[in-house]
DNA sequence: CCGTACTTTCACGTAAACGGTAATGTTGCG
DNA sequence: CGCAACATTACCGTTTACGTGAAAGTACGG
């Protein structure tokens, strides 16, 4: 028997069928992670797996396996601290708060205002990973610059070099 | 007196002038780090002051500014470790070294290889910070996917509600 | 039912990147 | 020259994000 999580039986079951739940090592080595980060992650509270085995075994459907490598592209692309991303990605226990609230109505008002606030959240995540690509663009086009100089020395040099060998030398200022 | 740093003199003192440094504290304020943190990065061998005081006051100039500015946008906004940026950078000592290497010589293909050698490093950088670029902008590409399917639902809540307000009520599907 | 590979929690260890403080020296304005 | 503001080195402390066992339990093919 499975003990899947309370309100987050509907489509985690349906996402993973009966089946098709995978143990730690296995959803770590797909995200490349260690079991032991993905202990850690659950323990900041970051994730919830879906199910426990009778065993007490973690096992995690694709939607885990999603927001685990979500999770782990916010740290080793973004360079985000777990603390950030648990501000950006709105930790377990809330996301567990806001599924219930929205299950517990069926008022359409108040189910649009718990999507609208889950929109401005994936909203606020876009534009923090949109400031990051800016500010990376601009790192790049500072090293154009860079190697841009470069370039034109270089071809300051081979144009001495030409003239050296074939006519007499023409001593340029050679800056670094 | 100051003593700048050897084989640094030349387009150091030329891009500050005679004067132009600028104390710890002033740098660090400017790049938006601790004094601490600038000397910690000196002490891993990312840079060094162009000259010291009298009294052994670290002074920076211009092109130190911008290298602790780039030194500093690589950990917070590319989140590289501080041994990875030091890779990339090539450490102190070696620019040293090289910078020593290319003013050693007059002659210019020992120099162009030097320039080539610096290019390369800078191109290294540039594939580096774009592919995290790449890896950003496809977590973009995720956020706004989720983003679509968030606002997909509430579309569909909001007709509801027209449809509930205006006519007859039609219970439709509502997944989260 | 047995062994092996995997898993659990608990606990201690650690590398990185600084923060903070102490003891001391330096700058530079009045 | 006197003093406030800043600097230096040295060193210990802290936080983050895990690594690394230990001790015990689970899953499952044969």
């Amino acid at each position: 028997m499975l003990r899947y999580y309370a309100n987050m039986t509907d489509e985690k079951t349906a996402a993973a069928g009966v089946a098709g739940l995978l143990r730690i090592q296995e959803v770590a080595a797909q995200i490349g992670a260690t079991p032991r980060s993905v202990r850690y992650w659950e323990e900041l509270g970051l994730l919830r797996p879906a199910a426990r085995s009778d065993g007490d075994y973690r096992l995690y459907d694709q939607t885990d396996v999603d927001r685990l490598r979500f999770i782990k592209g916010l740290r080793d692309d973004a360079g985000f601290s777990l603390a950030e991303i648990a501000q950006l990605l709105e930790d377990e226990a809330a996301r567990e708060r806001s599924h219930e609230a929205y299950h517990a109505t069926t008022d359409p008002s108040a189910r649009l205002r718990i999507l609208r606030d889950r929109a401005a959240r994936y909203e606020h995540q876009i534009r923090m990973l949109r400031g990051k690509i800016e500010r990376l663009t601009a790192m790049v086009d500072a090293a154009e610059t860079r190697l841009a100089r470069q370039n034109e020395l270089a071809a300051g040099l081979a144009a001495e070099m030409d003239a050296t060998a074939g006519g007499p030398t023409n001593n340029e200022e050679h800056p670094e």
